[in-house]
DNA sequence: ACAGATGATAGGCATCTGCTTACGATCGGC
DNA sequence: GCCGATCGTAAGCAGATGCCTATCATCTGT
């Protein structure tokens, strides 16, 4: 009856997102990252030097009180630093180490290496629209998925 | 240093997926089915009329053991049937009722009409481009994206 | 100065998920 | 006719996740 025979979206998203999410472990392995981890070396490397950690939480969608022993192993590890903020000293200001911005682009560039390759069997025209329209997708607030 | 400032894909389908299936849930809850319901629903829906259940595990992605119970949950309300084969004393055919098809496209519609009008935020120009790329990945063997 | 809000942290809980084992019934090849 | 493999089922385990509470330190508005 329907006019269009293409499965539900998230059916199509859910399960590819998870067999990408297996693709990346090698390289995350590779570096002694979890998911996690990654995910906060991310969120760490976008413009603002420094977050505190419930932003940083509420940025990556994880929860504030489990994000605490990733950053415990990560500062352990000496990839991030936790500052003391001078305005304020209640919060911890986050940022990357020199080693933190290493690993997290060599993670980065394996990552992507592997994707592109995917990428690579995806018609040449159909690529650019593709991206661009996920990442559109990606970047909408919550709400207006719900709708 | 990279040429492309995209997220990696994971990192936005996967988010992506979540939101798709929190936004699929008032749906589903509409007509008492969970997502595992709703899948086996979906699986059991294709062009052949009956499958094993080891078979509809494999093709959802589910645990064959953890399926049962839904199976059960679904026979009980009257959506699926499970016939014995004749041919094959083990197994139970599985087949969707028609108050189950009834069910599935009810439901079918609601998530369908949710993603459309999500998709017309989308450019026209992208989004035929968008959704044959997504289901080519998709459908894509794991092996090959873990490759 | 005081009350209420916010940040980091610890701890626990209920749930879900993937995985493994075990068991009885049955099929298939030899 | 026997042995190994397969199917459905039950049960359990380890890990991850979201959520909630409590505590202490500190900030902010009044």
């Amino acid at each position: 009856m329907s006019t269009d025979g293409r499965p539900d979206l998230a059916a199509m998203m859910v399960p590819l997102g998870r067999a990408l999410m297996a693709a990346e472990r090698p390289a995350l392995d590779a570096h002694g990252l979890t998911m996690w981890g990654y995910s906060v070396l991310l969120g760490l490397g976008g413009g603002e030097p420094v977050r505190t950690q419930s932003a940083l939480a509420r940025d990556i969608g994880a929860d504030k009180t489990r994000i605490i022993g990733v950053l415990d192993g990560l500062q352990e590890r000496g990839l991030i630093e936790r500052a003391p903020d001078p305005a304020d000293r209640r919060v911890h200001l986050l940022s990357l180490t020199a080693e933190g911005r290493r690993v997290r682009e060599a993670v980065r560039a394996a990552i992507r290496e592997r994707e592109e390759r995917l990428l690579a069997r995806v018609p040449a025209a159909d690529r650019a629209a593709f991206l661009r329209t996920l990442q559109a997708l990606a970047s909408l607030p919550r709400e207006e998925i719900a709708g």
